[in-house]
DNA sequence: TTTTAGCACTCTAATGGCTCGACTGCTAAA
DNA sequence: TTTAGCAGTCGAGCCATTAGAGTGCTAAAA
């Protein structure tokens, strides 16, 4: 990789800035009537052909004018663009947008999605909250028909699952509430393991089941993306204009609605043990093919070691990195700092 | 409306037939050869002429084939199509599927959302089941942080709610399990309105907040629309050749994506009052100008009186109105087994 | 040595004219 | 009542042409 001089990151900048609001290759003397900058359209040419052949732009063809590559959009994130912070105004807005859903714990990822969404017309995802080792609050069993059985988990943190049983034989409702009252009594605030090691300690058959499926249960719910996936504004990233072409907005819409696709996108991103702070995927990184007119910027929330998730957005490539960045930062510190309030005993 | 002879009808129905298949409007010597007619192009024509007058049929210019307008569609829908089931071999397939997520009780709406999106190339649309009247299973009381308080409903029929409450002032967990463990002795398989008819009869203030704030949460739980709405496979219909043109896919996509669209159709659809079998929804039917190209199916399911959801699809207009609604309604009576299976004690 | 003015060259997007072919509606005969 | 035949219509596709934006290169200016 070529070092640039700093006229020629200025120009860089300078470029991807222009591209990016304009949405049209820019040519050398836009650039310069558009900033009034003071070297003349051939400086700015020689500097751009320099430019291009390090890889950092591009030509659609000869008499066109540059446009970023993504190996400029990376060199412009990791070295050009700073920290931006969102402006207060914004922030407030944001604030005041969860301060009136605080109630409505269920609620917030959701909510966090459509202003994601809304704030930068983009698609938003964020994952439910989830806790690292899920700690068994409350069983409920519920008799429906025969020997189906349904299994009710309340997790510490508030997290719920579900699930439904096919015992041996039949059991009336008084026997299952027997049991959940016991299992109730013995093993909360327990994880998966301790209440797998209880199993052989009991010598009913219908207690040891329930312990059983109680802790296959937690241990699937150790799985971290186990819950919900909130998607919003999927639309506005489709109104772009490089998702004219029915086929790249297409294949973007189908990774997008896959939740297989989205979960191999997080786990190999943020959920990675190697996490860093925020992760920023342009066009596809070689690995998405579906993605390659799209970038991603995913972030980790919620309180580590005990209960976290993963929120970010997916817009053209060609979208506004430091706001995109600053605003997803913004938006998981809130919701990290709403989630250690409630999680703090 | 003017009558149609039974050739009219004839034609009508393969000129339909034959758009749906071909995405081109149809010319009379194309559908005579297609079909091996016995009649003449030229006598195609005349009909064709009458059922462009009719107002069945439309032209996109002078010489082009005949499409079908939304007139003509419904006209298919209500008088010509008869009722269609679906192959044995495709039932055995769907019924397959959902024996082998037979346990996962909260996957069903979700499998049945894919189920019908893979199946009709489509979008499909499936809300959470929802009991009509909702009584309480049991109440769960965990303090969080200071006045917090997260409150986890489990209502009859697995639905569980949750909610963060503040309190007037801080209360132990101790004193939280008590007053948990009283509304679940006392208040048990009770609606929202008998609860609420307990407040006044307790002398305790938390109690009564208590109550208020669970029949309060209840009531909320009475709408039918309060669950989760699941959606899958938009992006087949986007890939459909109607929606190539920008505005087109993205008018729809923003409708399909906003809750309270979605919610509106169905409240005005299969969740009104006088609601009949399936429904079906042409071409906006000038109340959704966002869906001009889109139809919808749309059907309940579950248990009347007890328990119910909505489910369907959406598809550009020109779809294939007898295969989208057979199995609509098969996914639904089928939906509508499991439930009542499980619901029936 | 660096910058800049000037110029020839390149390529796209837009425009207009042309033809081809798929239809239609109408008329007159079967 | 049906059909063969025919004149007429209109869009899609295919040039050729043009206007315009932008480039790279060279030679002069700073």
């Amino acid at each position: 990789m070529k070092t640039l001089t700093e006229r020629q990151k200025f120009i860089l900048a300078l470029v991807i800035r222009e591209f990016v609001d304009s949405t049209q290759p820019v040519g050398s003397k836009r650039l310069v009537d558009a900033y009034n900058l003071d070297f003349s359209s051939a400086t700015i040419r020689n500097e751009m052909a320099f430019l291009t052949e390090a890889g950092y732009l591009q030509q659609p063809h000869t008499s066109a004018g540059r446009a970023p590559t993504e190996e400029g959009y990376r060199f412009f994130v990791s070295q050009l663009m700073g920290h931006t912070v969102l402006p207060e105004q914004t922030q407030r807005t944001i604030q005041h947008q969860f301060y009136q859903a605080r109630n409505d714990f269920d609620q917030w990822m959701r909510l966090a999605a459509s202003i994601l969404a809304r704030q930068l017309q983009a698609a938003s995802l964020v994952t439910s909250l989830h806790p690292e080792h899920a700690r068994l609050k409350h069983l409920e069993l519920i008799a429906t028909r025969g020997r189906q059985v349904l299994m009710v988990l309340v997790l510490e943190g508030g997290e719920v699952r579900q699930q439904m049983l096919a015992l041996a034989e039949p059991v009336s409702q008084e026997r299952l509430s027997q049991v959940a009252s016991w299992v109730n009594d013995s093993v909360q605030g327990k994880d998966s393991n301790s209440i797998n090691a209880l199993v052989n300690l009991r010598d009913d058959e219908l207690e040891q089941d329930i312990l059983r499926l109680t802790a296959n249960e937690m241990q699937q719910s150790d799985n971290v993306l186990a819950g919900e996936i909130y998607r919003d504004g999927i639309s506005n990233v489709l109104a772009e204009p490089e998702f004219a072409e029915p086929g790249v907005a297409h294949r973007a819409l189908r990774f997008w609605e896959q939740r297989s696709h989205l979960e191999e996108l997080l786990l190999q991103t943020v959920l990675s043990p190697s996490s860093g702070d925020i992760h920023v995927l342009i066009g596809g990184e070689g690995t998405w093919e579906d993605l390659s007119e799209c970038s991603v910027v995913l972030s980790r929330y919620g309180v580590p070691g005990v209960a976290t998730g993963a929120l970010g957005v997916l817009g053209p490539t060609r979208m506004s990195y430091a706001q995109n960045i600053s605003t997803v930062r913004f938006v998981a510190g809130l919701l990290s700092e709403l989630v250690g309030e409630t999680l703090s005993e």
